[in-house]
DNA sequence: CGGGTTTCTGCGTTTTTGTGCGGGAATTTG
DNA sequence: CAAATTCCCGCACAAAAACGCAGAAACCCG
């Protein structure tokens, strides 16, 4: 087994199920502890996992008690949201996926607005559930808990039922060449399916996301429609996706 | 278990219940007191919670705001959720319905536990998620703003779908003329499908709502298997309940 | 090709960490 | 004040991590 294919295991696993102990690990890869150990500090390193004695956790339990982590970076989230926002019309039936870019723009929505809301993500889903005038309805399935959003076939199936107006994805990794990644098998296999069920697709992505890449693939470049970054539209940065002809906000 | 995640466990349980004592943490978690104490203390160091003798307490009551009603109420809830808990065993598939009774429950569960919930409640959702071992499956449909519950036809499709071991009901209304009644159209649709898909139909209720009547009639009193209220199942109130062969708790 | 380098992995050994236990001090409670 | 908890301290033991080393595989490059 390759070792980076080692790594991805690893890290889909610890996605799974929060947490992983190096010792079940090491029995079912086959593979010394020590390699084990190794392999937990890279991806520590990379902000992948969270290392502890035993183990390692989801990263989601480190955001769960530092909620107010990186005020700067939520300011750059609340200019992608009220991008995001000016393209909802009212009457639009919109798809969403998970992550704090997402929450942001959740919590963003002008009170006015009337549309309706379609996602499996529990905590967008709250913040929806609260506004006063939005319809939600909630993608139903086993629901994964470091992601809190609703993964399996039964959630996939329903989403293709669907035909949205616009899908707003929250972007983990975002780059020319490999399109939008992502690292978790369950939520790419959703982003898929709403990117297909939507006519037009917007990605969120903080900067910092731009030119990165994660294991798994959502969709080539191509496949989306929009990017809304917090920069400028014309920001060298994101030159090379004009030039693909994505639109960029 | 590993360290951080019992702490992230405890943390919960302060933030949830404002106090935790740590002779029933270490019951609970089936670790030694000194061990508890050692947590408490690193957590306090972080400012997380506020140690005292016996347990923790939570940082919020650190703040102005003390809980001055409502407590009373809850141990009585408390109760029932004891009651209902000793019911589940490791392996069960668990239907549950919402309300603050059926919350209760879901904070009280062991963290041992084993099982997979499903239910279509928000609230519970979000509980049954911080929970380290059970399985949560969601069921999806447009939500209810007012009970936060999905409801609708394909939620009901869902729950027909399935054969649960064991369906737990908060019971708004209880009589043994008009058996179990609700006043919101929607949800006793839900709860009807609850019933039927399991082989175990469980009524949460307590004392204050035995003997009252909702408008809408969710079943008759023949078609729950058990009935838990915070009062000892000799009680008068409950005689009639008993000789109309339902399992009294 | 082939030799040198880098990377990856596994094995001892040593260090650190996490946990439980016992006894005595400190505290709550009646 | 006395009994019962609860807390604190040191110790012991086991599990895990860190460290250094060495063999093996892969890689690079003339």
């Amino acid at each position: 087994m390759l070792k980076k294919e080692r790594q991805a295991y690893i890290l889909h696993q610890v996605n799974l199920h929060n947490k992983v102990l190096s010792s079940s690990l090491c029995s079912e890869i086959n593979v010394s502890e020590d390699t084990i150990r190794r392999d937990l500090q890279e991806l520590a390193e990379e902000g992948k996992v969270i290392k502890v004695h035993g183990g390692a956790l989801s990263q989601s339990f480190n955001t769960v008690h530092f909620p107010s982590q990186g005020v700067y970076s939520q300011n750059q989230k609340k200019k992608i949201a009220q991008k995001a926002i000016a393209l909802i019309r009212n009457g639009m039936f919109i798809l969403t996926s998970g992550g704090t870019t997402i929450m942001e723009m959740a919590r963003s929505l002008p009170p006015q607005l009337k549309a309706t809301f379609i996602s499996g993500s529990i905590p967008a889903i709250l913040e929806y559930m609260y506004h006063p005038n939005i319809e939600v309805i909630l993608i139903g399935d086993k629901i994964s808990k470091n992601s809190k959003i609703t993964v399996g076939s039964e959630a996939i199936a329903k989403i293709k039922q669907m035909k949205a107006d616009i899908c707003f994805l929250g972007t983990n990794a975002i780059d020319v060449q490999h399109g939008v990644t992502d690292n978790d098998w369950d939520v790419v296999q959703l982003k898929k399916a709403m990117i297909e069920s939507s006519h037009k697709v917007v990605c969120l992505a903080i900067a910092e996301k731009v030119n990165t890449v994660q294991p798994i693939q959502v969709c080539r470049l191509e496949g989306i429609d929009t990017m809304i970054t917090e920069l400028s539209p014309d920001d060298p940065i994101l030159k090379p996706y004009v030039e693909a002809g994505i639109e960029v906000l």
